[in-house]
DNA sequence: ACCAAATCGAAAGTATTACTACTATATCAA
DNA sequence: TTGATATAGTAGTAATACTTTCGATTTGGT
């Protein structure tokens, strides 16, 4: 490929850049994939260091701590998210096909998703972002990390979505709030689809794009009712 | 008071019953207030038990360790709950009135729910469920303790949500889904609202029963669209 | 009133986590 | 050759999440 996408992260979230180095690139790499399989209470730096063959205190000179780690990804994913909105949504301008490209991005089924030899490993971000992500602002210091703008990737791509519902609908009152809920949902459905079915309609073997027309069904329904 | 709701938790949870001794009271007490205050990640059980005038030791011969602390009050809630919501619908018959009852129970909107005097803190209890619950289940170990029934109080009101909702719209596809999106909501918009406000709609200042109106219209508007 | 069992408190110990600090080496570019 | 940058290694700290042991006290039944 002569051109490359190049997903940009908040500065204060690293001491050290991880794109300019191999190590940095392994630690992301192998992070994601690490806290994927293991999930991030059992995952530790100390683990990561073994599996690449370095030591605790090289990654420390990357991330201050697990948690900044996290914050990475999940920056990383909603800004590589916005992109894909952006990219897909190009040129369209009926509301509802906006909404149901929306969908069909959140749910990662879109078919350029995967480039194949790419750093990032999206469906492993992704199965994170579900399970994982709302570790990152359910703490103590949330307030702080926002100060910092580390949700902001995550609140840009909400208020997009915002739009698109205004768009849909300009009357309706909520659409931020009808936004966060589609954009959790999409998350919490799969999570409760895969470990605790009775919480959905959905089942593993059954097409996940009901999930889609579920929240499709709760969008498009603000209007008249 | 003649009588007394008596809120039964799984027997699992525990070592011994809290409820049966000064010190189990006193350990479900003030470990709502403590995490309460100070956050599942900051609370430990010394710090309990210095809070106390005891020693961690005896904390443990009640509960086997943190996390199963939260599952007791994670069931407990949830039971509670239930109690509530049939409590409060009990002779209504109307399938709308029934869905205001569960938004204002969801919301602890009822008049009797502060009992003066009563072992649990429940407004308390109401902050740790929006801000910790989910971390019951987002972990490694959620099918294990799925088995073990320990999110039954949770599944059994999610099914009389949905329940509900099948009755105002039999029709409807998504009744499991669209009751835990609901209960979800409610919490975090709850949380978005006091930490990361531009994910809703709703201000502090502002009243928070627009948070039952926007749920409420997301779930009667499943019928016709 | 007495004995056994239940309960509690205190102390100490273990493995692991989430770091920090300090030092040493390898690479490469000016 | 110097020096900056990247990486590596060792050691150490404070705290967490427990477990174990042991002795003292309380309690409940006969």
């Amino acid at each position: 490929m002569a051109w490359e996408i190049q997903v940009k992260v908040n500065e204060d979230l690293y001491l050290r850049n991880p794109e300019n180095s191999e190590l940095g690139k392994n630690i992301v790499n192998h992070g994601v994939q690490m806290i994927d399989q293991m999930g991030l209470e059992e995952f530790t730096f100390k683990k990561l260091a073994s599996r690449l063959k370095t030591n605790e205190s090289s990654i420390y000179r990357y991330f201050e701590s697990k948690h900044r780690l996290l914050l990475y990804f999940f920056e990383w994913y909603w800004r590589w998210m916005e992109y894909q909105l952006m990219f897909n949504a190009n040129n369209v301008s009926d509301p509802i096909e906006k909404i149901n490209i929306v969908l069909r991005v959140l749910m990662l089924k879109q078919d350029n998703m995967l480039v194949p030899g790419e750093l990032m490993d999206k469906e492993a971000l992704h199965r994170i972002v579900i399970k994982e992500a709302s570790k990152t602002y359910l703490t103590k210091h949330v307030t702080e990390d926002n100060q910092k703008q580390f949700f902001k990737p995550y609140k840009d791509f909400n208020a997009k979505i915002a739009a698109i519902i205004h768009e849909y609908n300009p009357d309706y009152k909520y659409s931020k709030s009808l936004s966060s809920t589609v954009i959790e949902m999409v998350h919490y459905q799969y999570f409760f689809m895969q470990n605790l079915p009775s919480l959905t309609d959905f089942g593993v073997s059954k097409d996940e794009n009901e999930i889609i027309n579920f929240l499709k069904e709760l969008i498009l329904s603000c209007k008249r009712n």
